[in-house]
DNA sequence: TGGGAATATATGGGCGTCAATGGGTATATG
DNA sequence: CATATACCCATTGACGCCCATATATTCCCA
Protein backbone atom coordinates (compact mmCIF):
# COMPACT_ATOMS: atom_id res chain seq x y z
CA UNK A 1 0.00 0.00 0.00
CA UNK A 2 1.02 3.20 -0.81
CA UNK A 3 -0.92 5.56 0.52
CA UNK A 4 -1.30 6.98 4.04
CA UNK A 5 -4.99 5.19 5.18
CA UNK A 6 -6.27 4.51 9.09
CA UNK A 7 -5.49 6.15 11.96
CA UNK A 8 -3.66 5.81 14.92
CA UNK A 9 -2.95 7.95 18.42
CA UNK A 10 0.71 7.43 20.02
CA UNK A 11 2.19 8.78 22.51
CA UNK A 12 4.77 11.95 22.93
CA UNK A 13 7.67 10.93 25.00
CA UNK A 14 9.22 13.39 27.82
CA UNK A 15 12.01 13.99 25.21
CA UNK A 16 9.02 15.17 22.59
CA UNK A 17 9.69 11.61 20.43
CA UNK A 18 6.44 10.26 18.88
CA UNK A 19 6.25 6.73 16.67
CA UNK A 20 5.30 7.53 13.03
CA UNK A 21 2.68 4.55 12.65
CA UNK A 22 4.57 1.94 10.91
CA UNK A 23 2.27 1.54 7.72
CA UNK A 24 2.71 5.24 7.21
CA UNK A 25 6.44 4.63 7.56
CA UNK A 26 6.03 1.85 4.60
CA UNK A 27 4.68 4.46 2.45
CA UNK A 28 7.64 6.59 2.03
CA UNK A 29 10.14 5.49 -0.18
CA UNK A 30 12.88 3.18 0.52
CA UNK A 31 15.89 6.13 0.01
CA UNK A 32 14.05 8.77 2.02
CA UNK A 33 12.25 6.93 5.04
CA UNK A 34 14.44 8.94 7.43
CA UNK A 35 12.78 11.66 6.63
CA UNK A 36 9.50 13.40 6.36
CA UNK A 37 8.41 17.24 5.70
CA UNK A 38 5.85 18.71 8.41
CA UNK A 39 3.58 22.23 7.55
CA UNK A 40 0.54 23.76 9.27
CA UNK A 41 -2.57 23.00 7.69
CA UNK A 42 -4.17 25.28 5.76
CA UNK A 43 -7.78 24.86 6.89
CA UNK A 44 -7.79 23.01 10.38
CA UNK A 45 -5.59 23.83 13.10
CA UNK A 46 -3.47 20.03 12.33
CA UNK A 47 -0.61 19.22 10.80
CA UNK A 48 -0.08 17.66 8.21
CA UNK A 49 3.01 15.60 6.91
CA UNK A 50 4.57 13.63 3.82
CA UNK A 51 7.76 12.12 2.84
CA UNK A 52 9.95 14.63 0.82
CA UNK A 53 9.92 14.00 -2.61
CA UNK A 54 6.70 15.87 -2.47
CA UNK A 55 8.34 18.82 -1.49
CA UNK A 56 10.42 18.30 -4.74
CA UNK A 57 6.85 18.59 -6.43
CA UNK A 58 5.82 21.41 -4.85
CA UNK A 59 9.50 23.04 -5.71
CA UNK A 60 8.87 22.33 -9.36
CA UNK A 61 5.62 24.16 -9.45
CA UNK A 62 6.73 27.31 -7.52
CA UNK A 63 9.89 27.33 -9.33
CA UNK A 64 7.65 27.70 -13.06
CA UNK A 65 5.76 30.96 -11.89
CA UNK A 66 7.24 34.19 -13.05
CA UNK A 67 10.38 34.93 -10.99
CA UNK A 68 10.10 38.57 -10.38
CA UNK A 69 6.07 38.37 -9.78
CA UNK A 70 4.86 38.71 -6.50
CA UNK A 71 2.98 35.75 -6.45
CA UNK A 72 6.27 33.72 -6.54
CA UNK A 73 7.57 35.55 -3.42
CA UNK A 74 4.40 34.72 -1.52
CA UNK A 75 4.22 31.05 -2.22
CA UNK A 76 8.03 30.59 -2.06
CA UNK A 77 8.09 32.06 1.74
CA UNK A 78 4.14 30.52 2.75
CA UNK A 79 5.44 27.10 1.79
CA UNK A 80 9.33 26.87 2.14
CA UNK A 81 9.81 28.90 5.42
CA UNK A 82 6.81 26.78 7.49
CA UNK A 83 7.81 23.92 6.03
CA UNK A 84 10.04 21.74 8.48
CA UNK A 85 12.03 18.74 7.88
CA UNK A 86 12.16 16.29 10.73
CA UNK A 87 14.56 13.17 11.09
CA UNK A 88 12.93 9.81 11.75
CA UNK A 89 14.71 7.42 13.98
CA UNK A 90 16.19 4.61 13.89
CA UNK A 91 12.68 3.07 15.34
CA UNK A 92 10.49 5.11 13.91
CA UNK A 93 10.11 8.24 15.79
CA UNK A 94 10.24 12.14 15.34
CA UNK A 95 10.22 14.98 16.96
CA UNK A 96 7.32 17.52 16.61
CA UNK A 97 8.20 21.13 16.33
CA UNK A 98 7.57 23.10 19.25
CA UNK A 99 5.74 25.72 17.08
CA UNK A 100 3.49 23.01 15.38
CA UNK A 101 2.64 21.56 17.90
CA UNK A 102 1.16 24.46 19.43
CA UNK A 103 -0.66 25.41 16.13
CA UNK A 104 -2.46 21.65 16.79
CA UNK A 105 -3.01 21.65 20.33
CA UNK A 106 -1.11 18.67 20.55
CA UNK A 107 0.79 17.92 23.93
CA UNK A 108 0.70 14.51 25.48
CA UNK A 109 -0.85 12.12 22.31
CA UNK A 110 -1.11 12.64 18.92
CA UNK A 111 -3.70 11.40 16.31
CA UNK A 112 -2.45 10.38 12.99
CA UNK A 113 -4.97 10.23 10.43
CA UNK A 114 -4.15 9.09 6.48
CA UNK A 115 -5.39 11.14 4.37
CA UNK A 116 -3.97 9.32 0.84
CA UNK A 117 -1.12 11.37 -0.62
CA UNK A 118 -0.16 12.85 3.00
CA UNK A 119 -1.17 12.42 6.34
CA UNK A 120 -2.56 15.07 9.08
CA UNK A 121 -1.87 14.96 13.12
CA UNK A 122 -4.48 16.07 15.48
CA UNK A 123 -5.10 16.65 19.34
CA UNK A 124 -6.71 13.16 19.84
CA UNK A 125 -10.23 14.80 21.11
CA UNK A 126 -10.01 17.50 18.43
CA UNK A 127 -9.40 15.27 15.95
CA UNK A 128 -11.91 12.78 16.58
CA UNK A 129 -14.09 15.41 16.96
CA UNK A 130 -13.12 16.88 13.02
CA UNK A 131 -13.71 13.00 11.42
CA UNK A 132 -17.25 13.16 12.77
CA UNK A 133 -18.10 16.54 12.00
CA UNK A 134 -17.16 15.53 8.45
CA UNK A 135 -18.66 12.79 8.06
CA UNK A 136 -21.86 14.60 9.32
CA UNK A 137 -21.63 17.28 6.55
CA UNK A 138 -20.91 14.66 3.79
CA UNK A 139 -23.93 12.58 4.60
CA UNK A 140 -26.13 15.56 4.44
CA UNK A 141 -25.47 15.34 1.10
CA UNK A 142 -25.56 11.70 0.72
CA UNK A 143 -26.34 11.68 -2.91
CA UNK A 144 -22.88 12.59 -3.67
CA UNK A 145 -21.53 10.60 -1.20
CA UNK A 146 -22.92 7.69 -2.85
CA UNK A 147 -21.58 9.09 -6.54
CA UNK A 148 -18.26 9.03 -5.15
CA UNK A 149 -18.40 5.76 -3.77
CA UNK A 150 -19.90 4.33 -6.66
CA UNK A 151 -19.05 6.13 -9.49
CA UNK A 152 -16.46 4.43 -12.11
CA UNK A 153 -13.35 5.81 -13.44
CA UNK B 1 17.61 17.80 1.40
CA UNK B 2 18.41 19.55 -1.08
CA UNK B 3 16.54 22.72 -0.64
CA UNK B 4 16.69 25.91 1.60
CA UNK B 5 13.47 24.69 3.92
CA UNK B 6 12.06 26.09 7.24
CA UNK B 7 13.04 29.35 9.16
CA UNK B 8 15.54 30.09 11.70
CA UNK B 9 16.64 32.76 13.96
CA UNK B 10 19.94 32.89 15.36
CA UNK B 11 22.58 35.64 16.81
CA UNK B 12 25.07 37.85 15.67
CA UNK B 13 28.07 38.14 17.35
CA UNK B 14 30.59 40.51 18.98
CA UNK B 15 32.75 40.05 15.99
CA UNK B 16 29.75 40.22 14.04
CA UNK B 17 29.43 36.54 13.34
CA UNK B 18 26.03 34.36 12.11
CA UNK B 19 25.85 30.68 12.07
CA UNK B 20 24.37 29.61 8.78
CA UNK B 21 21.98 26.93 9.82
CA UNK B 22 23.42 23.33 9.44
CA UNK B 23 20.22 22.44 7.51
CA UNK B 24 21.37 25.23 5.01
CA UNK B 25 24.99 24.17 5.21
CA UNK B 26 23.67 20.72 3.61
CA UNK B 27 22.05 22.32 0.41
CA UNK B 28 25.31 23.91 -0.74
CA UNK B 29 27.48 21.80 -3.07
CA UNK B 30 30.39 19.69 -0.42
CA UNK B 31 32.79 21.01 -2.84
CA UNK B 32 31.75 24.50 -2.00
CA UNK B 33 30.10 24.37 1.65
CA UNK B 34 32.51 27.30 2.33
CA UNK B 35 31.34 29.93 0.49
CA UNK B 36 27.82 31.48 -0.26
CA UNK B 37 27.16 35.11 -2.34
CA UNK B 38 24.67 37.83 -1.02
CA UNK B 39 22.88 40.26 -2.27
CA UNK B 40 19.99 42.93 -2.00
CA UNK B 41 16.29 41.53 -2.81
CA UNK B 42 14.45 43.49 -5.10
CA UNK B 43 11.35 43.75 -3.54
CA UNK B 44 11.47 43.61 -0.16
CA UNK B 45 14.27 45.11 2.93
CA UNK B 46 16.09 41.64 3.00
CA UNK B 47 19.09 39.46 1.98
CA UNK B 48 19.30 36.61 -0.83
CA UNK B 49 22.05 34.36 -0.34
CA UNK B 50 22.67 30.91 -2.03
CA UNK B 51 25.86 28.95 -3.10
CA UNK B 52 27.87 29.89 -5.37
CA UNK B 53 26.57 27.64 -8.49
CA UNK B 54 22.67 29.41 -7.69
CA UNK B 55 24.79 32.14 -9.91
CA UNK B 56 24.12 30.87 -13.22
CA UNK B 57 21.14 29.99 -12.82
CA UNK B 58 20.17 34.12 -12.00
CA UNK B 59 21.78 34.39 -15.02
CA UNK B 60 20.06 32.59 -16.56
CA UNK B 61 16.68 34.26 -15.16
CA UNK B 62 17.76 37.52 -16.56
CA UNK B 63 18.51 36.61 -19.86
CA UNK B 64 15.14 35.48 -20.50
CA UNK B 65 13.82 39.03 -19.75
CA UNK B 66 13.75 41.04 -22.84
CA UNK B 67 16.97 42.44 -23.61
CA UNK B 68 16.69 45.85 -24.88
CA UNK B 69 13.67 46.74 -21.76
CA UNK B 70 14.40 48.70 -18.97
CA UNK B 71 14.04 45.72 -16.53
CA UNK B 72 17.04 43.79 -18.26
CA UNK B 73 19.51 46.65 -17.09
CA UNK B 74 17.71 47.22 -13.80
CA UNK B 75 17.47 43.38 -13.13
CA UNK B 76 21.46 43.05 -14.41
CA UNK B 77 22.79 45.90 -12.52
CA UNK B 78 21.22 45.09 -9.40
CA UNK B 79 21.60 41.90 -8.97
CA UNK B 80 24.82 40.91 -10.71
CA UNK B 81 26.77 44.37 -9.30
CA UNK B 82 25.72 44.33 -6.06
CA UNK B 83 26.55 40.49 -5.38
CA UNK B 84 29.26 39.95 -2.82
CA UNK B 85 30.74 36.71 -2.12
CA UNK B 86 31.55 35.62 1.85
CA UNK B 87 33.29 32.65 3.20
CA UNK B 88 31.49 30.52 5.94
CA UNK B 89 34.19 29.21 8.58
CA UNK B 90 34.85 25.45 9.87
CA UNK B 91 32.11 26.30 12.35
CA UNK B 92 29.57 27.57 10.00
CA UNK B 93 29.49 31.10 11.08
CA UNK B 94 30.14 33.85 8.20
CA UNK B 95 30.12 37.72 8.22
CA UNK B 96 27.01 40.15 7.14
CA UNK B 97 28.72 42.49 5.37
CA UNK B 98 27.93 45.91 6.92
CA UNK B 99 25.90 47.54 3.79
CA UNK B 100 23.93 44.99 3.86
CA UNK B 101 22.85 44.57 7.23
CA UNK B 102 22.19 48.26 7.15
CA UNK B 103 19.70 47.50 4.18
CA UNK B 104 17.73 44.46 5.99
CA UNK B 105 18.02 46.62 9.40
CA UNK B 106 19.73 43.46 11.06
CA UNK B 107 21.56 44.25 13.96
CA UNK B 108 21.98 41.10 16.44
CA UNK B 109 19.74 38.66 14.90
CA UNK B 110 19.07 37.51 11.82
CA UNK B 111 15.94 35.41 10.71
CA UNK B 112 17.06 32.77 7.96
CA UNK B 113 14.05 31.54 5.79
CA UNK B 114 14.02 29.04 3.40
CA UNK B 115 12.77 29.64 -0.05
CA UNK B 116 13.85 26.73 -2.44
CA UNK B 117 16.58 27.04 -4.02
CA UNK B 118 17.92 30.29 -2.36
CA UNK B 119 17.08 31.36 1.43
CA UNK B 120 16.50 35.18 2.58
CA UNK B 121 17.88 36.91 5.92
CA UNK B 122 15.51 39.20 7.63
CA UNK B 123 15.45 41.65 10.86
CA UNK B 124 13.69 38.86 13.12
CA UNK B 125 10.15 41.12 13.39
CA UNK B 126 9.94 42.34 9.97
CA UNK B 127 10.58 38.80 8.64
CA UNK B 128 8.26 37.23 10.78
CA UNK B 129 5.48 39.91 9.64
CA UNK B 130 6.27 39.55 5.92
CA UNK B 131 5.49 35.51 5.92
CA UNK B 132 2.06 36.78 7.76
CA UNK B 133 1.46 38.90 5.29
CA UNK B 134 2.21 36.70 2.76
CA UNK B 135 0.08 34.22 4.03
CA UNK B 136 -2.83 36.47 4.39
CA UNK B 137 -2.38 37.83 0.34
CA UNK B 138 -2.44 33.64 -0.88
CA UNK B 139 -5.41 33.01 1.26
CA UNK B 140 -7.36 35.17 0.06
CA UNK B 141 -7.32 33.07 -2.79
CA UNK B 142 -7.29 29.91 -1.03
CA UNK B 143 -7.99 27.88 -3.97
CA UNK B 144 -4.15 28.21 -5.43
CA UNK B 145 -2.19 27.88 -2.28
CA UNK B 146 -3.84 24.70 -1.63
CA UNK B 147 -3.21 23.58 -5.04
CA UNK B 148 0.02 24.18 -4.94
CA UNK B 149 0.11 22.27 -1.82
CA UNK B 150 -1.95 18.94 -2.52
CA UNK B 151 -2.48 18.78 -6.82
CA UNK B 152 -0.78 15.12 -7.75
CA UNK B 153 2.03 15.26 -10.45
C1' DT C 1 -4.67 -26.83 13.20
C1' DG C 2 -3.04 -25.55 17.79
C1' DG C 3 0.54 -23.61 20.27
C1' DG C 4 5.06 -22.05 20.92
C1' DA C 5 8.81 -19.43 18.80
C1' DA C 6 10.45 -15.68 16.09
C1' DT C 7 9.48 -11.02 14.61
C1' DA C 8 7.66 -6.38 14.69
C1' DT C 9 5.86 -2.30 17.01
C1' DA C 10 5.37 1.19 20.47
C1' DT C 11 7.72 2.98 24.21
C1' DG C 12 11.52 4.18 27.73
C1' DG C 13 16.14 5.75 28.87
C1' DG C 14 21.65 6.32 28.65
C1' DC C 15 25.11 8.48 26.29
C1' DG C 16 27.99 10.31 22.61
C1' DT C 17 27.96 13.71 18.92
C1' DC C 18 26.85 17.89 16.76
C1' DA C 19 24.99 22.60 16.36
C1' DA C 20 24.97 27.26 18.07
C1' DT C 21 27.59 30.39 20.57
C1' DG C 22 31.58 32.71 22.97
C1' DG C 23 36.28 34.08 23.13
C1' DG C 24 41.68 34.02 22.49
C1' DT C 25 45.24 34.43 19.23
C1' DA C 26 47.63 34.36 14.84
C1' DT C 27 47.73 36.27 10.29
C1' DA C 28 46.83 39.34 6.68
C1' DT C 29 46.24 43.69 4.56
C1' DG C 30 46.44 48.33 3.92
C1' DC D 1 51.04 49.45 13.19
C1' DA D 2 45.95 49.00 13.43
C1' DT D 3 41.98 46.82 12.08
C1' DA D 4 39.65 43.02 10.15
C1' DT D 5 39.22 38.20 9.57
C1' DA D 6 40.40 33.27 9.85
C1' DC D 7 41.62 29.47 12.81
C1' DC D 8 41.61 27.09 17.21
C1' DC D 9 39.55 25.75 21.52
C1' DA D 10 35.71 25.60 24.96
C1' DT D 11 30.83 25.32 26.64
C1' DT D 12 26.00 24.17 26.63
C1' DG D 13 22.00 22.08 25.23
C1' DA D 14 19.62 19.47 21.77
C1' DC D 15 19.38 15.54 19.04
C1' DG D 16 20.62 10.92 17.03
C1' DC D 17 22.10 6.40 17.95
C1' DC D 18 22.13 2.42 20.69
C1' DC D 19 20.19 -0.80 23.88
C1' DA D 20 16.20 -2.63 26.48
C1' DT D 21 11.34 -4.19 27.36
C1' DA D 22 6.41 -5.18 26.91
C1' DT D 23 2.86 -6.17 23.97
C1' DA D 24 1.09 -7.55 19.60
C1' DT D 25 1.49 -10.06 15.36
C1' DT D 26 3.13 -13.44 12.26
C1' DC D 27 5.25 -17.70 11.26
C1' DC D 28 6.18 -22.32 11.34
C1' DC D 29 6.14 -26.95 12.49
C1' DA D 30 4.74 -30.99 15.00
Amino acid sequence: MDLFVSKYINKIDKKGRVSLPSSFRNVLPRANRNEIILYKSIKTPSIEGCGVGRLKEIAKRINNLDFFSEDYDDFSTSIFSEIVTTNVDKEGRFLIPEELKLYAGIKTEAAFFGQGHFFQMWEPKQGLKNTEDSRRRLLKEKKSLRMMLTQQK
